[in-house]
This record gives C-alpha cells, sequence and structure tokens, in this order.
DNA sequence: CGTGGCCCCTGTGGGC
DNA sequence: TGCCCACAGGGGCCAC
C-alpha cells in the first residue's frame, strides 16, 4: 500500500505528535511481527523519539538513548498516533506504544510488514538500509541511468528495484512513467539521455504532487493523523485501464511488467523512444 | 543476471 | 443472499 509519498506522508504528521515524548509503556501482541529484540528497552521503552526519518518506503523510529527501529508497511500496514478518541480501527494491532498524551499503533492486516529493532542507528543504517538505493526524491538524471542503464531489464521493472532507487511502488512507477512518456516495457538500455532526464524529473514531481495531497488512499491507506491522501483523484493511469488517456484520449492499456499489474497509454508512450513514433512495434506479449 | 512463479496474509468486490 | 475466485499499494526466495 504505501509507497514513498504515503511513507513521507506519516512521517510529516507523526513528527509532530510522538517527536520528544517519552516511551512510557509498550504492547507486543504479535510477537512474529518484529525481527530482533522485542523487548521493552528494545521497543524504546523509557526512551523518548528523538526523530521520525524516512528512506524509500522505511521508517526508523530513532530513540534518544541510542535505540532504532526500522518500519516497513508493506501493503496493508499503518501507523497512527491517537489520543483521546481512537481514530483507526481496533483490529490487527500488532504493537502498541503508550506515550506521554499519545498512543502509537502499528496495525497490519496482511502482515506483509513488520518492524526491525536495533541497538543503534548506526546498526539500522548499516544492516538494514545499507541495500537501499538512493532515494527516489534525491535521485537524478544521472545516478538513475547509473543505476540502471546497463540492465536489459522492463523500465518498470527496474524502477521497483528498491535497491537501485528506493520508494517507488506500483501507483508511482506507472504515473512517473507515463508523465515521461515512456513505456514501461522498454528496457533499460534502450532509454537515452533524454528519456531518463525527463523520467527522473517526472518521479520528483509525481512524488512532490502527491505528497502535497497527502499521499493516494485507494482503500486502506491513513496518514499519520489518520486521515486520507488525495492523490488518488489525479492519478492519471493508475487503475484507470481502459479509460481514456487524460492526455490523448486513447483507451488505457494494461498487462503484466515486471509482475505487477501495469498501465499506460500506447499513444503516449511509444514502445520504442521518441525517435520513429509511426512505425514503431508495440512491445506486447499478447 | 534476469524472469517467472510461488509464497507470505487478510479483505473486498465482482460474477454467478 | 451466499459462495468462489481474482486481485490488491510489497517483497523474499527458488528454479530455470
Amino acid at each position: 500500500m504505501p509507497e514513498l509519498p504515503e511513507v513521507e506522508s506519516i512521517r510529516r504528521t507523526l513528527r509532530g505528535l510522538v517527536e520528544g515524548r517519552r516511551v512510557r509503556r509498550v504492547e507486543v501482541a504479535r510477537r512474529d511481527v518484529v525481527t530482533g529484540a522485542a523487548t521493552p528497552a528494545a521497543m524504546l521503552c523509557g526512551q523518548s523519539i528523538a526523530e521520525i526519518r524516512r528512506h524509500g518506503k522505511h521508517l526508523a523510529i530513532i530513540g534518544d538513548r541510542g535505540g532504532a527501529i526500522d518500519v516497513h508497511l508493506g501493503m496493508s500496514g499503518s501507523l497512527i498516533a491517537e489520543w483521546g478518541q481512537g481514530v483507526g480501527r481496533a483490529d490487527h494491532r500488532h504493537v502498541v506504544w503508550t506515550l506521554e498524551g499519545v498512543t502509537l499503533a502499528f496495525r497490519d492486516p496482511r502482515r506483509f510488514g513488520g518492524l526491525w529493532t536495533f541497538p543503534s542507528l548506526d546498526r539500522l543504517l548499516g544492516e538494514r538500509w545499507a541495500r537501499l538505493g538512493p532515494d527516489a526524491l534525491d535521485i537524478d538524471a544521472a545516478g538513475l541511468a547509473g543505476r540502471l542503464g546497463t540492465s536489459r531489464r522492463a523500465i518498470k521493472a527496474g524502477l521497483l528495484d528498491q535497491a537501485a532507487v528506493a520508494g517507488l511502488g506500483n501507483i508511482y512507477a506507472d504515473e512517473a512513467l507515463h508523465s515521461a512518456a515512456v513505456h514501461p516495457r522498454r528496457p533499460c538500455t534502450s532509454l537515452r539521455a533524454a528519456d531518463w532526464e525527463r523520467l527522473s524529473q517526472e518521479v520528483r514531481r509525481v512524488l512532490l504532487g502527491s505528497i502535497e495531497a497527502g499521499g493516494s488512499t485507494i482503500r486502506d491507506y491513513r496518514s499519520g493523523d489518520g486521515a486520507e491522501g488525495g492523490f488518488q483523484a489525479r492519478h492519471a493511469v493508475y487503475g484507470r485501464a481502459g479509460a481514456p488517456c487524460s492526455t490523448c484520449g486513447r483507451a488505457l492499456r494494461s498487462g503484466v511488467v515486471g509482475g505487477r499489474t501495469t498501465v499506460w497509454c500506447g499513444g503516449c508512450q511509444p514502445a520504442r523512444g521518441s525517435g520513429r513514433r509511426r512505425g514503431a512495434t508495440e512491445l506486447s506479449t499478447a
């Protein structure tokens, strides 16, 4: 569910609600969502929350006395702070932190997400985040081309590879490819400098636009304060297969690329780059 | 190295 | 209404 904009929206709403507050109590209802120690100390009991940091789709909850927890929300996870009346559903709450004046709940019905505890931020960074590529908001054309340019796989699969660039998922990979007029099945090796330039710009533009709107709520997603996002109303391709392209009016196509349902415009996203549109053969396995 | 398939899990929506 | 199946915003692992 949550990709970079959703995770960033959670970070931004959570920081004001939990940063600087001390953890008084932690309930771990399901031990198996935690990798590493799940003791009160490892769960930051007694420490104050110094910072909530994000890289790609990951969050780090950082204590002021060294402990750190990596949070990954998987497909259905949420991290919601509540005070007074609850704003989130009560089921599937696997871990609940009681802070001064607020509770923080990790919910994850499908349990594809989880928590990873570390005795220090350095250990978290070195052992968990080190295998992630640069954050998708920080990468430029040279960075993207450098990390994917020699790969023969489809560009969509490349964008989803968190070791290459961190933060893009199925929604924003499709949206960025459409905005950049790049066909999702084009081999990375076929992209030219101008393609990498447009793609890196559109990745950034789409992600920033979504963060501004509070992320995309398709079904489950809620921000750190329980609010829904608004960017789903601005999706150009995701979830719109068969509907007319907002740019050229052609019916949007869909297929499986990189193992994920993918939607693109056969008119705006030429299969063979911008050179010879007219004679280009549509890339398709069907 | 890359890909396709399967798995982890629950919930929901569509078709019959 | 109820049942069954397909599919969902993620990612790890395996055989090929």
